[in-house]
DNA sequence: TCTTGTGAATAGGTTCACAGCA
DNA sequence: TGCTGTGAACCTATTCACAAGA
């Protein structure tokens, strides 16, 4: 399988999420292409870099092309071990994510959270064992954490993911207002309401 | 001015972000292109396409170059009318966007909190005003709420948002599991933790 | 000498348009 | 007839490489 081009994987990764949200049994390039607003040929053409020809003359099947765009994309793997994740900063937002139930069901594992407030790791419940940053790099380490989500206060930020860094985590999903400096091997997603909204604002109309 | 092009501008509001933060008088493309980890060629592109000339073999006025992105972008400029925002859905993670300060000394403004929990909106204390969500429609209009940070239960999701596009708002903060379907001409992005984390794991090395 | 700004070359993506299969 | 899959054309964005200013 030849390499498949940035924005058509992100595409595919939502193409995914449509699928296994819809209940249709077959979908074509055209209801994909009402439903997500592309072109059609785009569509196809990102389907067709799976070399899956599953469609010809039928539209896709739903549960193929999602289990196809996932093996491809190593999303979800039903079998695969799971990604492991931490939550960095348990302040409001912090604790909000932790007791949410998003992680349910996805092919991540939020195995741990740090604070720097050893009071409040001890008096928090939670199913999901809380250290105190002091351990951040011990941790992560032998827990084997790949991806953080960096939820501290923004004068911290940089400063920890100089240390998530060190570590080796691969990924960091960033709250905080600031834009972090890593290494290029390392992803970074910013999203932090502020700075979303302002690229909506800057985006062209 | 021409027109910037879509990822130039993805650029150039994390440029404005980082001149924001940074506490250097001067920085040239070389600087930038330490920090942000992008080719310098293509920083000085977008920033030429501005059309400042403000740079020649001196490096870039932190401030002047901040000041001008925003212009061009039509983001954080001083005098202008603060967008209006509102979160629908008060849950645990609504709340805590809601309370945190992140809106603070951004070009946004939080005006309205909404829930279909009328006990809810009545206890809870917030220096920002709470409603129904019965009254979404009334109030989005009459407050002239140009975004939303949609935060409800995944299975309200696609059905408030439907609500949200009615009443002609621009653009959604997504912070739900769900991939939603709106018209062309509105923006949404994105930003529920496991949705990032998955671009990011089917993201190339 | 250092740095910008920008034509020209290159690479990367999207869309068109149609052959081919059911 | 209705749909996919894909060469070819087109359009967009990045990178190169260098002239020109301080």
């Amino acid at each position: 399988m030849k390499k498949i081009p940035e924005p058509s994987r992100k595409r595919l990764v939502i193409l995914a999420k449509i699928l296994s949200q819809s209940s249709e049994k077959k979908l074509t390039s055209v209801d994909l292409s009402r439903i997500t607003g592309w072109g059609e040929a785009s569509i196809r053409r990102d389907i067709s870099s799976l070399e899956l020809h599953n469609g010809v003359s039928n539209g896709y099947d739903t549960k193929i092309l999602h289990d196809a765009i996932c093996t491809a994309l190593k999303i979800n793997s039903p079998g695969a071990e799971k990604h492991r994740c931490c939550i960095v900063g348990l302040g409001k937002l912090g604790e909000a994510l932790l007791e949410s139930s998003v992680f349910k069901g996805s092919s991540f594992e939020l195995v741990a959270g740090f604070d720097t407030n050893c009071n409040k790791i001890e008096i928090m419940k939670s199913e999901i064992p809380l250290f105190a940053t002091l351990d951040l790099e011990i941790k992560i380490r032998s827990m084997k954490i790949e991806y953080a989500v960096l939820a501290v206060p923004d004068e911290k930020a940089q400063m920890m993911t100089d240390r998530l860094v060190t570590c080796g985590i691969k990924g960091i999903v960033n709250y905080t207002n600031i834009v972090l400096s890593v290494p290029k091997n390392i992803r970074v997603e910013h999203v932090n309401t502020v700075v979303v909204l302002t690229g909506m604002v800057a985006g062209g109309e």
